[in-house]
DNA sequence: TGACCAAGCGCC
DNA sequence: AAAGGGCGCTTGGTCA
């Protein structure tokens, strides 16, 4: 099945070259042709559906261009944020035509939308890329796209290959913790005896799995909770709460992560999630469907390099504290973010401890203000002031009801109409504070998710074939290649953090290390 | 019955 | 280790 999608390709300049409609027939064969002959840089209305049929075919492309993500992203910077952002829709807008609602979800619509005439494509990408001419920082704003869009190829290039995954050692890893796998609409033994045990903890049938019941059962025993939150439960002395304790940890995995999950997410010894590029505000991916971005570190045992080849599994060190001390040009923040253990480089800073140094810092990009997060930022205001105030004029900027961009030009939504409201209220204050510890934090994460789409889009271009990269979340990547790759994989990753960093922030003293180590099994990298 | 919300917890 | 921002996902519970 091949794609009823528009494609056209466009070479280095891209307002010179015109759209080549195709008919789905040949559009496969023409594309890897034109690719091998041109390797033009492809420009299609959503790579998540234009570029999976190619993938189906055995086909990769080096460059796309992304009318959807690009549109979101434009819309936003120009405060027109939440209009919809799919091609069809900028074209509409362009013609002053009705635009058409977001579809809701590509797999849930019975009749799929007539594709974009490639006429229509050229427009929609003609006037793209006036309106980031016409931005204060066009070159940012073009990596920025750029980088969103090697994403998406990322993205549905994993999908596509998915993670080892071992089925067989998932189903040992659950028998071994619940018990033989349950018939449906039943717990597993080993779940089932906690939950009695909670039960005759409290002398009456409870369901841990219901809070009111919980809290009421509690009540009776004479415990008086607010939440049944673990960490409020470790701090009350009852027989029910160690199994209570057990069963949720247990409960989780069993539901969330469980036989039933494999049987929906794992196929053919590979978990093939569907990833949803700036599917956070902040630039960070989601996922749509699968919790790929949330598997439970027990369960990384069962991710097995297939015989004769190897996981390369990478993070990047502190790499929010390091985005930090690159944007703000705070001279003294860099100089520590030049060694492999930023807080340790910091410790003489903060009366030698490294423990107070990584507060101090944690506070300033998140908005802490528990124990001793204020003296400490007093320090840190004292010793890095560029630092301090680059994040402090952030979160003034959100309780003032201000977007705020990442470095490359992401920008944050703007305030609700609820926010106004609830500003002007008596709990006003509580509000904008809240609103600046998201955007005190939004220009961090947002820089940190727009470093690692730069070195995913590096990397996929530096590793050797048949190496494929098949996780990525937030800050860490895996590749799965043949074990005589190892060398040449883990080289690809660090220079490909050196060219991120590079392609971002010039040339700073701030390192982003990023040790990636080769293993079996992916409970073997940390 | 289905839609929706809240609680809770997994990951970074 | 401490912390807080961001998410997805499941369950129970309520309401129309």
């Amino acid at each position: 099945m091949v794609a009823d999608e528009t494609l056209l390709p466009v070479g280095d300049d891209p307002m010179a070259s015109t759209g080549v409609p195709r008919r789905p027939g040949d559009l496969v064969r023409a594309v890897q042709e034109l690719e091998t002959a041109e390797g033009p840089r492809w420009v299609w209305a959503d790579t998540r559906e234009a570029y999976a049929p190619l993938l189906e075919q055995g086909v990769r492309v080096a460059r796309c261009h992304d009318l959807a993500l690009t549109e979101g992203l434009l819309l936003a910077h120009e405060g027109r944020y939440g209009e919809p952002r799919s091609a069809r829709a900028a074209h509409a807008r362009l013609h002053g035509l009705p635009v058409p609602d977001e579809q809701p979800n590509a797999a849930g619509t019975l009749f799929a939308p007539e594709p974009l005439a490639a006429e229509a494509v050229a427009e929609v990408l003609a006037d793209q890329l006036r309106r980031i001419a016409a931005l204060p920082e066009p070159g940012r704003f073009r990596l920025l796209v750029a980088a969103e869009s090697a994403g998406a190829l990322v993205a549905a290039e994993m999908s596509h290959e998915g993670m080892p995954w071992r089925r067989d050692l998932h189903d040992a890893l659950l028998t071994e913790l619940l018990g033989p796998r349950p018939v449906h609409g039943m717990r597993p033994a080993k779940l089932q005896a906690l939950a009695d045990e909670v039960a005759a903890a409290f002398g009456h049938p409870v369901n841990p799995d219901s809070v009111q019941q919980l809290v009421k059962a509690f009540k009776g025993a004479g415990v008086e909770l607010r939440t049944t939150r673990s960490w409020e439960l470790k701090r009350i002395d009852h027989p029910a709460v160690a199994p209570l304790l057990s069963y949720k940890e247990l409960a989780r995995l069993f539901s969330a992560h469980g036989w039933a999950w494999a049987d929906q997410w794992v196929r053919g010894g590979r978990f093939r999630p569907e990833y949803v590029v700036g599917g956070v505000v902040s630039g960070r991916w989601a996922t749509n469907g699968g919790g790929a971005l949330q598997i439970p570190k027990v369960m990384r045992r069962v991710v097995l390099a297939d015989d004769g080849w190897t996981l390369v599994v990478a993070d990047a060190a502190q790499l929010e504290p390091r985005v930090l001390a690159a944007m703000a040009g705070d001279v003294g923040l860099a100089r520590a973010a030049g060694e492999i253990d930023l807080y340790a480089a910091l410790a003489q800073s903060f009366g030698g401890e490294r423990a107070n140094a990584k507060i101090a810092m944690l506070s300033a990009m998140y908005g802490g203000t528990s124990g001793d997060a204020s003296k400490l930022l007093a320090v840190m205001r004292q010793r890095f002031p560029k630092a301090y105030q680059f994040v402090e004029d952030a979160a003034k900027a959100g309780e003032d009801g201000r977007i705020v961009r990442s470095w490359l030009g992401r920008t944050s939504p703007p305030p609700s109409e609820r926010w106004r409201q609830l500003v002007s209220g008596p709990e006003g204050g509580r509000a904008a504070r809240d609103r600046g510890r998201f955007t005190r934090n939004f220009v961090v994460q947002g820089t940190a998710a727009e470093w690692a789409l730069a070195l995913l889009a590096v990397l996929r271009g530096l590793l050797p074939e048949p190496a494929r990269l098949v996780f990525f979340q937030h800050d860490e990547v895996m590749v799965h290649c043949p074990l005589d790759q190892a060398e040449e994989v883990i080289a690809a990753v660090s220079e490909s953090a050196a060219r991120a960093s590079r392609l971002l922030f010039g040339s700073t003293p701030v390192r982003f290390p990023m040790e990636a180590v080769a293993v079996g099994s992916y409970a073997d990298a940390k």
